[in-house]
DNA sequence: GCCAACGTTGGC
DNA sequence: GCCAACGTTGGC
């Protein structure tokens, strides 16, 4: 099962809307690269949620409920959302500073390219951020 | 608030 | 088809 990073911005909406909600659209995404990855994305896989602008951190993991379809608010229909829903917050979370300081994750396509919404993150990544967060 | 990164647009 | 200008994202 693929693992990713979803950024949202705290102050549109949070993790605790997420959790509020059950489940979200994901759409708004108008990127290629990061359209690419809801693609690829499959019904259980997992995500980091990470606070953008406001917090700079992963707070909490979320998981893919439906798979990519045309973004309802994509007037042009080329975009693509997907549906997500809570898992569980981190038991701390995992700073921006922490990432970069760390040899391992300083690598994170998040980190090497910071205006990318939605990318991969690796096996080794995830674990390591679950180690940071003290799981 | 500023600015770097980078994607997109439009003139030629 | 190139590239300058512009817009957006997001860290600092």
């Amino acid at each position: 099962m693929a693992h990713w990073l979803v950024k949202s911005e705290p102050v549109k909406f949070a993790y605790a809307d997420l959790e509020r909600d059950g489940r979200t659209v994901w759409d708004g995404v108008r990127n290629n690269t990061a359209a690419l990855r809801l693609k690829a994305m499959k019904v259980g896989d997992e995500a980091f949620f990470y606070h953008s602008q406001e917090g700079l951190e992963v707070v909490a993991i979320a998981k893919v409920v439906k798979e990519a379809f045309i973004d309802p608010s994509d007037p042009a229909g080329r975009f693509v959302a997907v549906e997500m829903a809570p898992v569980r917050k981190l038991a701390r979370p995992v700073t921006l500073a922490q990432m970069k300081a760390d040899p391992i994750l300083r690598e994170m396509e998040m980190v090497r390219q910071f205006r990318l919404s939605v990318s991969t993150v690796t096996d080794a990544e995830w674990g390591r951020v679950l180690e940071l967060a003290g799981e």
